[in-house]
DNA sequence: TCGTTTCGTGAATCGTATG
DNA sequence: ACATACGATTCACGAAACG
């Protein structure tokens, strides 16, 4: 695991620099930060800690007991020591950065609005703010408040006028053909993805690897470098392996280190066709077949084919399909190849799955059954 | 339209001052909130302008006033000139509020993270972010972004353990009988709705009704003062009048308080009986299991028993349990027994009657309904 | 083997009145 | 100020247990 990497640096005349590529730089983000050359990884991604400000205990009505985020990572004396504690990290990602980079927070109400606010101060051009709208939010129990449901992700470039990667044929295929919107719906992180140790959950807010999926798709190309300050257990580094993307952690706590090169470790890159992305815009796949894909229930690079299995194609990472020399949405492939004027995708395609040959169908409707609000 | 009131405001000692209810005070909001007393309004629901063309409102931190027209300022003077703005507004809603009273503020990315950031700084206590999901949103044209697709809002009470109002049981049943969310999907203000002149939009951003019929419904009761300090086209009054709730507002522009005033005048309040909403237990009478066994609805002697009769216990004379050495309340020995952190006896003991099991809480709802005449 | 029920749990700023 | 008593309050999903 990790490669160490000649970079050119954007200023002429400094020396060339070592990018430590696919590592987990310990200690303080901070520090970790200013050992990596000035303008040098695409991407920032960022999740840092929230400054929960958790008082007692809670208890669901049934009895049972919350296990709250106590962590000592968690934990600021006041606003004014997060605020600082802001200000330094986002000081180096802004220096690391290249002048065409992106960063991206994600945070709750709890930080959000001074993360936002010290980002606009430090000269970051917001670009959106994305809303996860979560499908399986923890309840309110004890009727207080509104169910807290949702958390915020910002999108920002180095400076008003600063370049940025947006793909924007990939969201709008990922999408149905309809513009990607700034609200997500996704579920928590749980289940087989959850990493658990013993039963027990090896980090208290593990992302879902979706949520990253579509970071990396709609804002990064294949082969950028996307640097990560808060790795945790290595979701970014996870998701970036899998679609082709360079990475760099940093984490404090060992045992979130080894955690997460175990899992890297694990993660297969996908096949280069099943990365490409939709450039074209005759190759415009129908229906949200993307979505099932982001979802994990139909991973890229699948091997789809007809009940004859006279046909196969391969699924990408945007939703679209390739089969030889034709690529596009599971209806388009499956008709051009038939030679048919028409065709639906989701009875065409079979895939084979625990020994059992299914039509795609079968996960559009798990799919529907896991997102449905 | 309009009235004026006589309040009796919070200090003892001061003369009673009037408060302008169903008025639209003229000029600069912040000189209009100063001429309010102290501790007077239930509500503030701010709609504050985010463009950098504020013109009047603008002054730098020396005091001296930004023509916006004439000006050139850089990005770090707009954001200081727009903190100063929302400091001083968001200062004078804070002293016309009443100690347990709430502030509601909505906005976009542009300001909502700095607006977010100095109402937290000033003690404002942030209770949710409500992201508004518009289900028919502006497309993003250009294709280079994520569709702008919501507005967020931001609901606070005057500190961290300031009290605030919260219909939970209504919004549970506006929402169907689920908690309802962080998130709400609501439509843009259009059609009937939007207030035109010769067909052209009387103010560019107005908010649909639905928005400020969730947030008076959720956070004020019936005869509560809203404040709104950006009143526009009246929104708020025309929703708070239909709900029965009193309104002050404040707008600069001639134009928009005429078009406010002519379209609240129009508006008809509700009916007591439409007004009134769900109401949770809390609100109702207290009631002692004491009484309940005087009244003979659970005789002394009956025997009680949790839903997997698990535990059991006996009803003595003086409305005490009685369950081997555990004696007390009824919710003390629930607990006890359970060893929970707390245990509500009127759900969690059960009896038998006519051959049916119910918990003990049926008997506390005959004995309301037969006290209630 | 399969459908049904139960149980556990997730970034949560999660009470109020009385003495 | 603090302690005590009362009693209000949960949604979705996945895994395990059950029949």
């Amino acid at each position: 695991m990790g490669q160490l990497t000649k970079i050119r640096p954007a200023q002429a005349g400094t020396p060339e620099v070592v990018l430590p590529l696919g590592r987990i730089l310990p200690g303080d983000c901070v520090a970790a930060m200013r050992s990596l050359p000035t303008a040098s990884v695409d991407l920032v991604f960022a999740d840092p800690p929230y400054n929960l400000q958790l008082g007692g205990d809670l208890n669901r009505p049934d009895g049972s007991h919350v296990d709250a985020v106590t962590d000592h990572w968690d934990q600021f004396d006041s606003f004014k020591a997060y605020d600082d504690f802001t200000r330094d990290w986002l000081t180096e990602a802004r220096r690391v950065l290249k002048p065409d980079g992106a960063l991206w927070v994600i945070g709750s109400y709890h930080n959000i609005y001074r993360v936002g606010a010290i980002l606009q101060d430090l000269g970051f051009w917001l670009l959106n703010d994305i809303v996860w709208r979560k499908s399986n939010p923890m309840p309110n129990f004890r009727g207080t408040r509104f169910t807290n449901a949702h958390e915020t992700l910002l999108w920002a470039s180095q400076g008003e006028k600063a370049k940025y990667h947006f793909n924007y044929r990939a969201m709008k295929t990922l999408n149905d053909e309809l513009q990607m919107r700034s609200d997500w719906v996704l579920p928590i992180c749980s289940g087989q993805e959850r990493l658990k140790e013993g039963g027990t959950k090896v980090h208290p807010t593990q992302k879902p690897e979706a949520l990253l999926y579509r970071v990396l798709l709609a804002t990064t190309e294949k082969g950028d470098v996307v640097l990560d300050p808060f790795f945790g257990t290595g979701t970014t580094g996870a998701v970036a392996k899998r679609l082709g993307r360079q990475w760099i952690g940093c984490e404090r706590e060992q045992g979130y280190r080894d955690a997460a090169y175990k899992r890297i470790e694990k993660e297969l890159p996908l096949d280069e066709s099943a990365i490409s992305t939709m450039q074209s815009r005759k190759e415009q796949p129908r229906v949200a077949f993307g979505a099932v894909v982001e979802a994990g229930l139909i991973p890229p690079g699948t091997e789809l084919f007809d009940k004859k299995r006279q046909w196969r194609a391969t699924v990408r990472a945007d939703g679209s399909l390739e089969s030889g020399k034709e690529t596009g949405s599971i209806h388009h492939v499956g008709k051009t190849l038939q030679g048919a004027p028409s065709c639906n995708g989701w009875t065409f395609w079979h895939m084979e799955r625990d020994g059992e040959v299914k039509p795609i169908d079968a996960a559009r409707q798990m799919y529907l059954l896991a997102v449905e609000d």
